[in-house]
DNA sequence: TTACATTGTTAGACTTATCTAACAAAATTG
DNA sequence: CAATTTTGTTAGATAAGTCTAACAATGTAA
Protein backbone atom coordinates (compact mmCIF):
# COMPACT_ATOMS: atom_id res chain seq x y z
CA UNK A 1 0.00 0.00 0.00
CA UNK A 2 1.49 3.12 -0.88
CA UNK A 3 2.21 5.77 1.83
CA UNK A 4 0.32 9.13 2.13
CA UNK A 5 3.20 11.01 0.36
CA UNK A 6 3.67 8.12 -1.82
CA UNK A 7 -0.12 9.08 -2.62
CA UNK A 8 0.60 12.22 -2.98
CA UNK A 9 3.53 11.75 -5.72
CA UNK A 10 1.33 9.54 -7.52
CA UNK A 11 -1.68 11.97 -8.07
CA UNK A 12 1.32 14.65 -9.56
CA UNK A 13 2.43 12.24 -12.02
CA UNK A 14 -1.15 11.82 -12.75
CA UNK A 15 -1.87 15.28 -12.81
CA UNK A 16 1.37 16.40 -14.93
CA UNK A 17 1.70 13.75 -17.40
CA UNK A 18 1.85 14.95 -21.00
CA UNK A 19 0.49 13.24 -24.18
CA UNK A 20 3.31 11.18 -23.72
CA UNK A 21 2.52 10.30 -20.43
CA UNK A 22 6.31 11.71 -19.58
CA UNK A 23 6.53 13.60 -16.30
CA UNK A 24 10.05 15.73 -15.62
CA UNK A 25 12.01 15.47 -12.80
CA UNK A 26 12.12 19.28 -12.15
CA UNK A 27 8.05 19.55 -12.63
CA UNK A 28 7.39 17.17 -9.96
CA UNK A 29 9.83 18.61 -8.00
CA UNK A 30 7.97 22.30 -8.48
CA UNK A 31 4.58 20.66 -7.88
CA UNK A 32 5.26 18.87 -4.80
CA UNK A 33 7.42 21.51 -3.67
CA UNK A 34 10.67 19.47 -2.54
CA UNK A 35 13.89 19.83 -4.11
CA UNK A 36 14.92 17.74 -7.18
CA UNK A 37 16.80 15.07 -4.42
CA UNK A 38 14.08 14.63 -2.78
CA UNK A 39 11.98 13.46 -5.99
CA UNK A 40 14.95 11.34 -7.20
CA UNK A 41 15.07 9.56 -4.70
CA UNK A 42 11.15 9.29 -4.39
CA UNK A 43 10.75 8.25 -7.80
CA UNK A 44 13.42 5.32 -7.04
CA UNK A 45 11.33 4.35 -4.31
CA UNK A 46 7.97 4.66 -6.59
CA UNK A 47 9.91 2.34 -8.99
CA UNK A 48 11.19 -0.50 -6.76
CA UNK A 49 7.31 -0.69 -5.69
CA UNK A 50 5.83 -0.57 -9.33
CA UNK A 51 4.38 2.57 -9.65
CA UNK A 52 6.18 3.59 -12.47
CA UNK A 53 9.30 3.73 -15.11
CA UNK A 54 12.56 5.50 -14.56
CA UNK A 55 15.46 5.36 -15.91
CA UNK A 56 18.42 7.91 -15.39
CA UNK A 57 18.21 11.40 -17.00
CA UNK A 58 14.77 10.16 -18.55
CA UNK A 59 11.53 11.60 -17.44
CA UNK A 60 9.20 9.11 -15.43
CA UNK A 61 6.50 7.34 -16.94
CA UNK A 62 3.45 5.98 -14.79
CA UNK A 63 3.04 2.15 -15.13
CA UNK A 64 -0.62 0.69 -15.81
CA UNK A 65 -0.66 0.16 -11.78
CA UNK A 66 0.58 3.39 -10.72
CA UNK A 67 -2.05 5.10 -13.03
CA UNK A 68 -4.88 3.31 -11.92
CA UNK A 69 -3.66 3.95 -8.15
CA UNK A 70 -3.40 7.58 -8.49
CA UNK A 71 -6.78 7.90 -10.40
CA UNK A 72 -8.71 6.08 -7.90
CA UNK A 73 -7.33 8.38 -5.18
CA UNK A 74 -8.56 11.36 -7.67
CA UNK A 75 -11.75 9.78 -7.65
CA UNK A 76 -11.98 10.10 -3.74
CA UNK A 77 -10.86 13.25 -3.72
CA UNK A 78 -13.43 14.63 -6.03
CA UNK A 79 -16.32 11.99 -4.56
CA UNK A 80 -15.24 13.70 -1.35
CA UNK A 81 -15.58 17.66 -2.78
CA UNK A 82 -18.87 17.23 -4.32
CA UNK A 83 -20.26 15.43 -0.76
CA UNK A 84 -19.04 18.12 0.91
CA UNK A 85 -20.99 20.84 -1.50
CA UNK A 86 -24.33 18.43 -2.27
CA UNK A 87 -24.19 16.85 0.82
CA UNK A 88 -22.81 19.00 3.77
CA UNK A 89 -23.29 22.77 1.96
CA UNK A 90 -19.79 24.15 2.09
CA UNK A 91 -18.99 26.19 -0.67
CA UNK A 92 -16.99 25.01 -4.09
CA UNK A 93 -14.24 27.09 -2.83
CA UNK A 94 -13.62 25.91 0.55
CA UNK A 95 -13.55 21.86 -0.16
CA UNK A 96 -10.18 21.62 -1.70
CA UNK A 97 -7.98 21.60 1.46
CA UNK A 98 -10.69 19.27 2.89
CA UNK A 99 -10.62 17.09 0.15
CA UNK A 100 -6.62 16.88 0.42
CA UNK A 101 -7.01 14.99 3.38
CA UNK A 102 -10.05 13.08 3.28
CA UNK A 103 -8.43 11.33 -0.13
CA UNK A 104 -5.97 9.63 1.52
CA UNK A 105 -8.40 7.64 4.14
CA UNK A 106 -8.21 3.75 3.47
CA UNK A 107 -12.13 3.15 3.67
CA UNK A 108 -13.48 1.69 0.20
CA UNK A 109 -17.30 1.76 1.94
CA UNK A 110 -16.76 5.24 3.12
CA UNK A 111 -16.53 6.77 -0.40
CA UNK A 112 -19.35 4.09 -1.95
CA UNK A 113 -21.61 5.57 0.38
CA UNK A 114 -20.79 9.26 -0.22
CA UNK A 115 -21.52 8.26 -4.14
CA UNK A 116 -24.42 6.49 -3.18
CA UNK A 117 -25.89 9.27 -1.66
CA UNK A 118 -25.30 11.45 -4.39
CA UNK A 119 -26.27 9.23 -6.71
CA UNK A 120 -23.14 8.44 -8.13
CA UNK A 121 -22.02 11.32 -9.41
CA UNK A 122 -19.50 11.80 -12.87
CA UNK A 123 -18.05 15.04 -12.27
CA UNK A 124 -16.77 17.08 -9.06
CA UNK A 125 -17.94 20.66 -8.35
CA UNK A 126 -15.28 22.31 -10.07
CA UNK A 127 -16.58 20.11 -13.11
CA UNK A 128 -13.85 17.80 -13.25
CA UNK A 129 -14.50 14.19 -13.87
CA UNK A 130 -14.71 11.48 -11.31
CA UNK A 131 -12.66 8.21 -12.42
CA UNK A 132 -14.62 4.55 -12.23
CA UNK A 133 -14.16 2.32 -9.11
CA UNK A 134 -11.67 0.76 -11.84
CA UNK A 135 -10.05 4.49 -12.23
CA UNK A 136 -11.27 5.18 -15.82
CA UNK A 137 -11.23 8.42 -16.54
CA UNK A 138 -13.93 9.65 -18.62
CA UNK A 139 -12.55 12.77 -21.40
CA UNK A 140 -14.41 15.40 -21.81
CA UNK A 141 -13.55 18.11 -24.47
CA UNK A 142 -14.08 21.31 -23.42
CA UNK A 143 -12.30 24.06 -25.14
CA UNK A 144 -11.38 27.56 -22.89
CA UNK A 145 -12.79 30.46 -23.15
CA UNK A 146 -10.00 32.15 -24.42
CA UNK A 147 -10.28 30.58 -27.88
CA UNK A 148 -13.57 31.53 -28.34
CA UNK A 149 -14.29 34.83 -30.21
CA UNK A 150 -16.92 37.53 -30.64
CA UNK A 151 -20.86 36.55 -31.04
CA UNK A 152 -20.28 33.04 -29.55
CA UNK A 153 -22.91 31.69 -27.00
CA UNK A 154 -20.73 29.39 -24.70
CA UNK A 155 -21.89 27.33 -21.04
CA UNK A 156 -19.56 27.28 -18.85
CA UNK A 157 -18.62 23.57 -18.18
CA UNK A 158 -15.02 23.07 -15.63
CA UNK A 159 -12.14 24.95 -14.50
CA UNK A 160 -8.81 24.60 -15.36
CA UNK A 161 -7.95 25.84 -11.21
CA UNK A 162 -9.35 25.30 -8.58
CA UNK A 163 -7.87 27.55 -6.30
CA UNK A 164 -9.67 29.26 -3.03
CA UNK A 165 -8.64 32.76 -5.03
CA UNK A 166 -9.97 31.92 -7.89
CA UNK A 167 -12.88 30.35 -6.91
CA UNK A 168 -14.03 33.50 -4.76
CA UNK A 169 -13.11 35.93 -7.78
CA UNK A 170 -16.27 33.76 -9.42
CA UNK A 171 -18.16 33.46 -6.60
CA UNK A 172 -17.90 37.69 -7.01
CA UNK A 173 -19.30 37.52 -10.63
CA UNK A 174 -21.46 35.63 -9.99
CA UNK A 175 -20.22 32.91 -12.20
CA UNK A 176 -20.92 29.13 -11.89
CA UNK A 177 -21.27 25.92 -13.99
CA UNK A 178 -23.60 25.99 -16.04
CA UNK A 179 -23.85 29.54 -16.61
CA UNK A 180 -24.69 30.64 -19.99
CA UNK A 181 -22.26 33.57 -21.64
CA UNK A 182 -22.66 35.85 -24.80
CA UNK A 183 -19.04 37.19 -26.12
CA UNK A 184 -19.69 40.61 -26.51
CA UNK A 185 -16.47 41.33 -27.61
CA UNK A 186 -11.99 40.22 -27.54
CA UNK A 187 -10.08 43.34 -27.16
CA UNK A 188 -7.36 42.38 -29.41
CA UNK A 189 -4.61 44.06 -27.41
CA UNK A 190 -4.53 41.96 -23.94
CA UNK A 191 -7.31 39.11 -25.34
CA UNK A 192 -9.63 40.34 -22.30
CA UNK A 193 -13.64 39.65 -23.25
CA UNK A 194 -16.26 41.13 -22.52
CA UNK A 195 -19.10 38.93 -21.97
CA UNK A 196 -22.55 39.11 -20.54
CA UNK A 197 -24.68 36.60 -18.96
CA UNK A 198 -27.77 36.57 -16.21
CA UNK A 199 -28.02 40.15 -14.62
CA UNK A 200 -24.30 41.16 -16.15
CA UNK A 201 -24.53 42.93 -19.01
CA UNK A 202 -21.00 43.72 -19.08
CA UNK A 203 -18.35 41.63 -17.83
CA UNK A 204 -14.70 41.95 -18.44
CA UNK A 205 -12.32 39.17 -17.86
CA UNK A 206 -9.05 39.27 -18.84
CA UNK A 207 -7.37 36.25 -20.82
CA UNK A 208 -5.81 35.25 -17.12
CA UNK A 209 -9.48 34.09 -16.53
CA UNK A 210 -10.74 33.34 -19.57
CA UNK A 211 -8.26 30.84 -20.47
CA UNK A 212 -8.92 28.94 -16.93
CA UNK A 213 -12.55 28.81 -17.98
CA UNK A 214 -13.98 25.14 -19.92
CA UNK A 215 -17.18 26.04 -22.06
CA UNK A 216 -19.55 24.28 -23.96
CA UNK A 217 -20.47 26.34 -27.29
CA UNK A 218 -23.75 26.10 -27.84
CA UNK A 219 -24.61 28.81 -30.32
CA UNK B 1 0.74 21.38 15.89
CA UNK B 2 0.86 17.74 17.19
CA UNK B 3 1.53 15.36 14.24
CA UNK B 4 -0.86 12.20 13.87
CA UNK B 5 1.44 10.09 15.62
CA UNK B 6 1.37 12.57 18.61
CA UNK B 7 -2.49 12.71 18.50
CA UNK B 8 -2.85 9.18 19.10
CA UNK B 9 -0.38 8.81 22.01
CA UNK B 10 -2.51 11.69 23.72
CA UNK B 11 -6.00 9.84 23.11
CA UNK B 12 -4.62 6.91 24.59
CA UNK B 13 -3.08 8.82 27.57
CA UNK B 14 -6.76 10.46 27.77
CA UNK B 15 -8.35 7.25 27.78
CA UNK B 16 -5.68 5.66 30.09
CA UNK B 17 -5.60 8.08 32.91
CA UNK B 18 -6.40 6.97 36.43
CA UNK B 19 -8.22 8.42 39.36
CA UNK B 20 -4.65 10.55 39.95
CA UNK B 21 -4.64 11.30 36.30
CA UNK B 22 -1.47 8.75 35.56
CA UNK B 23 -0.24 6.50 32.89
CA UNK B 24 2.43 4.14 33.50
CA UNK B 25 5.45 3.52 30.46
CA UNK B 26 4.54 -0.12 30.46
CA UNK B 27 0.57 0.61 29.35
CA UNK B 28 0.93 3.54 27.47
CA UNK B 29 3.02 1.18 25.36
CA UNK B 30 0.96 -1.76 25.64
CA UNK B 31 -2.37 0.51 24.55
CA UNK B 32 -0.28 1.93 21.51
CA UNK B 33 1.10 -1.66 20.25
CA UNK B 34 5.07 0.11 20.66
CA UNK B 35 7.77 -1.27 22.68
CA UNK B 36 8.79 0.79 25.97
CA UNK B 37 12.09 2.48 24.46
CA UNK B 38 9.88 3.64 21.69
CA UNK B 39 7.55 5.43 24.67
CA UNK B 40 10.03 7.10 26.16
CA UNK B 41 11.52 8.39 23.73
CA UNK B 42 7.88 9.47 22.85
CA UNK B 43 7.08 10.86 26.20
CA UNK B 44 10.17 13.03 26.10
CA UNK B 45 9.35 14.61 23.24
CA UNK B 46 5.48 14.83 24.13
CA UNK B 47 6.75 16.91 27.17
CA UNK B 48 9.10 19.03 25.19
CA UNK B 49 6.06 20.33 23.48
CA UNK B 50 4.41 20.54 26.82
CA UNK B 51 1.29 17.96 26.67
CA UNK B 52 2.58 15.76 29.67
CA UNK B 53 4.41 16.01 32.66
CA UNK B 54 7.31 13.16 32.74
CA UNK B 55 10.04 12.47 35.37
CA UNK B 56 12.29 9.76 35.09
CA UNK B 57 10.64 6.09 36.81
CA UNK B 58 7.37 8.08 36.94
CA UNK B 59 4.10 7.87 35.89
CA UNK B 60 3.31 10.45 33.09
CA UNK B 61 0.64 12.86 33.34
CA UNK B 62 -0.99 15.72 30.91
CA UNK B 63 -1.12 19.03 31.44
CA UNK B 64 -4.31 20.70 31.30
CA UNK B 65 -3.67 21.22 27.40
CA UNK B 66 -2.91 18.25 26.40
CA UNK B 67 -6.01 16.68 28.06
CA UNK B 68 -7.86 19.46 26.43
CA UNK B 69 -5.85 18.09 22.72
CA UNK B 70 -6.80 14.87 23.65
CA UNK B 71 -10.56 15.30 23.89
CA UNK B 72 -10.63 17.79 21.40
CA UNK B 73 -9.34 14.83 19.11
CA UNK B 74 -11.85 12.63 21.08
CA UNK B 75 -14.62 14.59 19.69
CA UNK B 76 -13.82 14.51 16.22
CA UNK B 77 -13.85 11.03 16.71
CA UNK B 78 -16.85 10.50 18.28
CA UNK B 79 -18.24 13.17 15.94
CA UNK B 80 -17.56 11.43 12.83
CA UNK B 81 -18.72 7.99 14.47
CA UNK B 82 -22.47 9.40 15.07
CA UNK B 83 -22.33 11.08 11.44
CA UNK B 84 -21.71 7.73 9.97
CA UNK B 85 -24.33 6.06 11.95
CA UNK B 86 -26.58 8.88 11.69
CA UNK B 87 -26.47 10.46 8.46
CA UNK B 88 -24.41 8.00 6.35
CA UNK B 89 -26.37 4.38 7.27
CA UNK B 90 -23.57 3.02 9.09
CA UNK B 91 -23.94 -0.13 11.53
CA UNK B 92 -22.23 1.01 14.98
CA UNK B 93 -20.13 -1.68 14.89
CA UNK B 94 -18.75 -0.07 11.35
CA UNK B 95 -17.86 3.42 12.46
CA UNK B 96 -14.70 2.52 14.67
CA UNK B 97 -12.40 2.00 12.03
CA UNK B 98 -12.96 5.05 9.76
CA UNK B 99 -13.29 7.43 12.47
CA UNK B 100 -9.46 6.56 13.88
CA UNK B 101 -8.94 7.90 10.36
CA UNK B 102 -11.13 10.97 10.07
CA UNK B 103 -10.30 12.27 13.84
CA UNK B 104 -7.04 13.64 12.35
CA UNK B 105 -8.16 15.99 10.14
CA UNK B 106 -7.90 19.55 10.38
CA UNK B 107 -10.62 21.11 9.48
CA UNK B 108 -12.82 22.61 11.82
CA UNK B 109 -15.64 23.77 9.18
CA UNK B 110 -15.79 19.83 8.51
CA UNK B 111 -16.60 18.51 12.07
CA UNK B 112 -19.00 21.49 12.75
CA UNK B 113 -20.93 21.35 9.74
CA UNK B 114 -21.31 17.70 11.09
CA UNK B 115 -22.39 18.48 14.80
CA UNK B 116 -24.93 21.22 13.29
CA UNK B 117 -26.79 18.38 10.86
CA UNK B 118 -26.65 16.01 14.00
CA UNK B 119 -28.52 19.18 16.37
CA UNK B 120 -25.58 18.79 18.29
CA UNK B 121 -25.67 15.73 19.77
CA UNK B 122 -23.80 14.79 23.00
CA UNK B 123 -23.47 10.97 22.78
CA UNK B 124 -21.76 9.18 19.82
CA UNK B 125 -23.27 5.88 18.57
CA UNK B 126 -22.03 3.48 21.54
CA UNK B 127 -23.20 5.19 24.12
CA UNK B 128 -19.78 8.09 25.24
CA UNK B 129 -20.21 11.45 25.63
CA UNK B 130 -18.99 14.12 23.19
CA UNK B 131 -16.26 16.36 24.20
CA UNK B 132 -17.36 20.36 24.07
CA UNK B 133 -15.86 22.78 21.27
CA UNK B 134 -13.77 23.48 24.88
CA UNK B 135 -13.08 19.84 25.61
CA UNK B 136 -15.20 19.53 28.61
CA UNK B 137 -16.36 16.01 28.95
CA UNK B 138 -19.73 15.49 30.30
CA UNK B 139 -19.33 12.59 32.90
CA UNK B 140 -22.29 10.10 32.42
CA UNK B 141 -22.45 7.74 35.49
CA UNK B 142 -24.18 4.58 34.32
CA UNK B 143 -23.58 1.15 36.55
CA UNK B 144 -22.39 -1.88 34.91
CA UNK B 145 -24.58 -4.17 34.11
CA UNK B 146 -22.82 -6.79 36.12
CA UNK B 147 -23.12 -4.83 38.99
CA UNK B 148 -26.99 -5.06 39.08
CA UNK B 149 -29.19 -8.03 40.59
CA UNK B 150 -31.89 -9.75 40.53
CA UNK B 151 -35.22 -8.10 39.82
CA UNK B 152 -34.44 -4.97 38.49
CA UNK B 153 -35.44 -3.23 35.69
CA UNK B 154 -32.41 -1.47 33.53
CA UNK B 155 -32.15 0.58 29.85
CA UNK B 156 -28.92 -0.08 28.56
CA UNK B 157 -27.43 3.38 27.96
CA UNK B 158 -23.36 2.80 26.96
CA UNK B 159 -20.98 0.27 26.33
CA UNK B 160 -17.37 0.21 27.67
CA UNK B 161 -16.17 -1.42 24.88
CA UNK B 162 -16.85 -1.05 21.06
CA UNK B 163 -14.98 -3.45 19.40
CA UNK B 164 -16.43 -4.72 16.31
CA UNK B 165 -16.27 -8.64 17.37
CA UNK B 166 -18.42 -7.25 20.19
CA UNK B 167 -20.93 -4.68 18.82
CA UNK B 168 -21.72 -8.04 16.09
CA UNK B 169 -22.47 -10.15 19.05
CA UNK B 170 -24.91 -7.78 20.56
CA UNK B 171 -26.24 -7.35 17.36
CA UNK B 172 -27.13 -11.10 16.40
CA UNK B 173 -29.05 -10.67 20.45
CA UNK B 174 -31.06 -7.61 18.93
CA UNK B 175 -29.60 -5.64 21.44
CA UNK B 176 -29.18 -1.69 21.07
CA UNK B 177 -29.05 1.42 23.14
CA UNK B 178 -31.89 2.22 25.09
CA UNK B 179 -33.24 -1.52 25.02
CA UNK B 180 -35.10 -2.22 28.16
CA UNK B 181 -33.78 -4.96 30.20
CA UNK B 182 -35.62 -7.54 33.22
CA UNK B 183 -32.89 -9.15 35.01
CA UNK B 184 -34.38 -12.68 35.77
CA UNK B 185 -31.49 -13.92 37.45
CA UNK B 186 -27.87 -14.28 38.10
CA UNK B 187 -26.07 -17.54 38.62
CA UNK B 188 -23.72 -17.12 41.38
CA UNK B 189 -21.30 -19.38 40.21
CA UNK B 190 -19.97 -17.51 36.84
CA UNK B 191 -21.84 -14.73 37.63
CA UNK B 192 -23.63 -14.81 34.43
CA UNK B 193 -26.89 -13.41 34.17
CA UNK B 194 -30.36 -14.31 32.36
CA UNK B 195 -32.31 -11.32 30.88
CA UNK B 196 -35.44 -10.82 28.98
CA UNK B 197 -36.15 -8.07 26.95
CA UNK B 198 -38.70 -7.39 23.87
CA UNK B 199 -39.09 -10.39 21.76
CA UNK B 200 -36.16 -12.29 23.87
CA UNK B 201 -38.06 -13.85 26.87
CA UNK B 202 -34.81 -15.41 27.94
CA UNK B 203 -31.24 -14.56 26.91
CA UNK B 204 -28.33 -15.35 28.64
CA UNK B 205 -25.66 -13.48 29.11
CA UNK B 206 -21.89 -13.95 30.46
CA UNK B 207 -19.97 -11.55 32.96
CA UNK B 208 -17.92 -10.68 29.91
CA UNK B 209 -20.57 -9.21 28.28
CA UNK B 210 -22.72 -8.08 31.39
CA UNK B 211 -19.23 -6.21 32.59
CA UNK B 212 -19.14 -4.47 29.52
CA UNK B 213 -22.93 -3.00 29.17
CA UNK B 214 -23.21 0.13 31.00
CA UNK B 215 -27.08 0.47 32.32
CA UNK B 216 -29.03 3.18 33.80
CA UNK B 217 -31.48 1.60 36.61
CA UNK B 218 -35.41 2.26 36.11
CA UNK B 219 -36.69 -0.04 38.55
C1' DT C 1 16.70 -7.82 53.71
C1' DT C 2 18.43 -9.94 50.03
C1' DA C 3 17.03 -12.04 45.69
C1' DC C 4 14.04 -12.00 41.86
C1' DA C 5 10.71 -10.04 38.85
C1' DT C 6 8.94 -6.11 36.81
C1' DT C 7 9.29 -1.74 34.98
C1' DG C 8 11.82 1.80 32.86
C1' DT C 9 16.11 3.76 30.58
C1' DT C 10 20.11 4.14 27.51
C1' DA C 11 22.60 3.19 23.48
C1' DG C 12 22.68 2.32 18.95
C1' DA C 13 20.49 1.00 14.63
C1' DC C 14 16.89 1.32 10.83
C1' DT C 15 13.40 3.49 7.58
C1' DT C 16 11.06 7.29 5.45
C1' DA C 17 11.08 11.66 3.72
C1' DT C 18 13.35 15.56 3.59
C1' DC C 19 17.48 18.91 2.92
C1' DT C 20 22.16 21.26 0.94
C1' DA C 21 26.47 21.06 -1.52
C1' DA C 22 28.92 19.33 -5.17
C1' DC C 23 29.07 17.37 -9.47
C1' DA C 24 27.57 15.40 -14.06
C1' DA C 25 24.71 15.05 -18.09
C1' DA C 26 21.76 17.19 -21.41
C1' DA C 27 19.89 21.04 -23.72
C1' DT C 28 20.36 25.62 -25.54
C1' DT C 29 22.43 29.20 -27.79
C1' DG C 30 25.85 32.38 -29.64
C1' DC D 1 30.61 23.21 -31.91
C1' DA D 2 32.07 25.25 -27.73
C1' DA D 3 30.28 27.69 -23.86
C1' DT D 4 26.71 28.26 -20.83
C1' DT D 5 22.45 27.20 -18.68
C1' DT D 6 19.30 23.90 -17.19
C1' DT D 7 18.23 19.59 -15.48
C1' DG D 8 19.29 15.62 -12.94
C1' DT D 9 22.32 12.75 -9.75
C1' DT D 10 25.23 11.54 -5.80
C1' DA D 11 26.79 11.99 -1.24
C1' DG D 12 26.00 12.96 3.18
C1' DA D 13 23.11 15.05 6.91
C1' DT D 14 18.75 15.58 9.65
C1' DA D 15 14.24 14.60 12.07
C1' DA D 16 10.51 11.47 13.33
C1' DG D 17 9.20 7.24 14.88
C1' DT D 18 10.30 2.80 15.42
C1' DC D 19 13.21 -1.41 16.93
C1' DT D 20 16.54 -4.74 19.92
C1' DA D 21 20.03 -5.54 23.39
C1' DA D 22 21.87 -4.33 27.54
C1' DC D 23 21.47 -2.28 31.83
C1' DA D 24 19.42 0.19 35.93
C1' DA D 25 15.85 1.29 39.18
C1' DT D 26 11.82 -0.08 41.64
C1' DG D 27 8.68 -3.25 43.73
C1' DT D 28 7.65 -7.84 45.74
C1' DA D 29 8.16 -11.61 48.42
C1' DA D 30 10.63 -15.47 50.52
Amino acid sequence: MASQTEENYLKSLFNLANDNNEVNISELAAQMQVSMPTVNSMVKTLQKNGWLIYEKYKPVTLTQKGKKEAALIIRKHRLTEMFLVNKMGFGWEEVHEIAEQVEHIHAPKFFERMDEMMGFPTIDPHGSPIPDKQGRIQEINYIPLSKCTKGQQVKLAALTNSSTHFLEFLNSRDLQLGTELTIKSVESYDQSMVVSYQDHDSETLSEKVSERLLVKVIG
